[in-house]
RNA sequence: GGCCCGUUCGUCUAUCGGUUAGGACGCCAGGUUUUCAUCCUGGAAAGAGGGGUUCGAUUCCCCUACGGGCUACCA
């Protein structure tokens, strides 16, 4: 049985490139009726970030990704916060010591950053291994006695005893196979001074003690995949299959999109609120559509489509197709996808979901559905509903400048007092042909009438069908806003 | 610096040796709607460079350039 994981650490809000890596896992497993597992990388506990755990949960709930198993919901591979695993993590390291494939080592963090520094200013790298290993504070350097002595004293980690001049060939279902010489690979921390493990160590274990197929993440963590092939043969374990996903980068500037990004750009990089500032959500995308975009970021799923539901995705995926240049993010084909799913879904269905932002409509209105058909094609976001609805609403709050100089031409007023006098005394489906007779009387384009009611009734040159939507409005509410208008005009 | 991974229109991408290099977003221009939006049609826009292999390279190989990632007792 395909086995996923999508393994957080809780260190800030998550982004949008953690959200595609849990979405490309939840497609893999629910493709192969799999089990979607969410693991919590918590062992810095330095780094933690008070509530990013609850919001990454969050946000995989907003989204529809829910976990088959996690730490909230529990599961026969638990626990699944790595800092309630120390017991686990403990044991087997022990094992890699008993069998001489793990070492104690005693530098201090200080001493390193020497040694690091000093090849720094020689041109060259400091990499604790099977070159230097030996002249180091380790208990292969030092005799048994020192080595217990020290041991007792704690502050030791325990590293990888890498053998060097090895070839080590790793696998990538995306990119193919990658070979690497163990002289590259350093005697990497495998459980830091403080007793918890580090990244490569604890994902290993868990990994393998959660029976993990596949790990599908990004592809900063394919660098160090020889590494824990290594840790995987110490064990003796047969390795899952990896894939590493291309990176998402910043759309403007360099480097792969960040925190920072957002504020930069203008546009959010979390999926909900984090820390003040909107996420997707509050931006008024659909989740539905946010991950159809999410997805189209390195996977070509379908030549000559580009709107997927959920369904689809899952019966689409495969590895194959993707990518393996980084993307960039890009905002506007975003709301586009937003749009187009917007646009797909009915009426009914819009007002059915989304009721929070139809409660105005819905205190003056008795039949929502008449005047969501007129908005419904402009809408981009769903808070365009907000926007939208305000012309049903209210007489407009302001006139706009470049409505203003545009009507100049026209005798706002005398074409205004012809509107009343139209829209006063017949019947919306006559407006248009009484507009053509009296445009033609005054030797004015039919242009004139439309526009100077909708500036009128909209306080802009946009807005909704305009004939429909004064039949909405009714008489007294049209002929009130053209009586406003006439007062503006002659302010 | 070292190691690893990449590189097709501005952006996301198609192409699995032979194509006028296709689509989408955005942009521009027309059209429909005697209004707005939608919509429709058209346009500009790409194989990083250099070597090979081949009858023929965007496609396969090598080099260079560029981009990115990693290089912590972070993940």
């Amino acid at each position: 049985m395909v086995r996923v994981r999508f393994a957080p650490s809780p260190t800030g809000p998550l982004h949008i490139g953690g959200l595609r890596t849990a979405l490309f896992n939840y497609l893999y497993a629910k493709k192969h009726q799999g089990a979607f597992v969410l693991r919590v990388e918590d062992t810095d506990q330095k780094r933690k970030v008070e509530g990013s755990e609850e919001y990454i949960e969050n946000c995989l709930a907003w989204c529809g990704l829910s976990p088959d198993e996690s730490p909230n919901k529990g599961g026969k591979y638990g626990p699944y916060r790595q800092s309630e695993r120390g017991q686990i993590y403990k044991n087997f390291i022990n094992q890699l010591i008993d069998s001489d494939r793990a070492y104690y080592a005693f530098d201090t963090p200080e001493e390193l950053d020497a040694l690091r520094s000093t090849a720094e200013i020689n041109n060259d790298r400091f990499m604790y291994c099977a070159l230097n290993r030996d002249h180091l504070n380790n208990s292969l350097s030092m005799t048994k006695k020192d080595v217990e002595k020290r041991l007792e004293e704690g502050a030791y980690v325990i590293r990888l005893k890498v053998e060097p001049h090895k070839e080590i060939v790793v696998e990538d279902k995306i990119r193919g196979t990658i070979r690497v010489n163990s002289n590259e690979i350093e005697d990497k921390i495998l459980m830091k001074a403080d007793g918890l493990p580090t990244y490569h160590f604890a994902n290993v274990v868990d990994d393998h003690l959660m029976e993990i197929t596949t790990v599908i993440r990004g592809e900063e963590w394919l660098p160090s995949l020889p590494l824990h092939q290594l840790i995987y043969d110490a064990f003796g374990w047969t390795a899952p299959e990896f894939m590493h996903l291309p990176l998402i980068l910043n759309p403007s500037g360099k480097g792969k999109l960040s925190k920072r990004d957002g504020d930069k750009n203008g546009y959010p990089v979390f999926p909900l609120a984090w820390d003040g500032k909107e996420g997707y959500k509050e931006k008024g995308f659909l989740p539905q559509a946010h991950l159809n975009y999410i997805a189209q970021l390195g996977w070509s799923i379908e030549e000559g489509k580009e709107i997927f539901s959920i369904e689809e995705l899952i019966k689409k995926f495969a590895v194959g197709n993707i990518q393996k240049g980084g993307a960039r993010f890009d905002y506007e084909k975003a709301k586009w996808v937003n749009q187009q799913h917007l646009a797909n879904m009915s009426v009914a269905e819009i007002i059915d979901r989304f009721p929070v932002h139809l409660q105005q409509l819905k205190r003056v209105y008795t039949d929502v559905e008449l005047v969501l058909a007129l908005i419904k094609d402009r809408l981009v976001l769903l808070n365009d509903l907000e926007k939208e609805s305000e012309v049903f609403l209210s007489y407009p709050k302001s006139y706009s400048e470049k409505g203003r100089k545009r009507l100049k031409k026209f005798d706002i007023e005398e074409v205004a007092h012809d509107l009343i006098e139209i829209v006063g005394t017949d019947e919306p489906n006559n407006y248009k042909e009484l507009m053509a007779e009296k445009a033609n009387e005054k030797g004015l384009g039919m242009g004139a009438y439309m526009q100077v009611l909708r500036f009128a009734v909209v306080g802009d040159l946009t807005g909704p069908d305009l004939i429909p939507l004064v039949a909405v409005l009714g008489k007294n509410v049209t002929v009130g806003r053209l009586e406003r208008l006439i007062e503006y005009i002659n302010d």
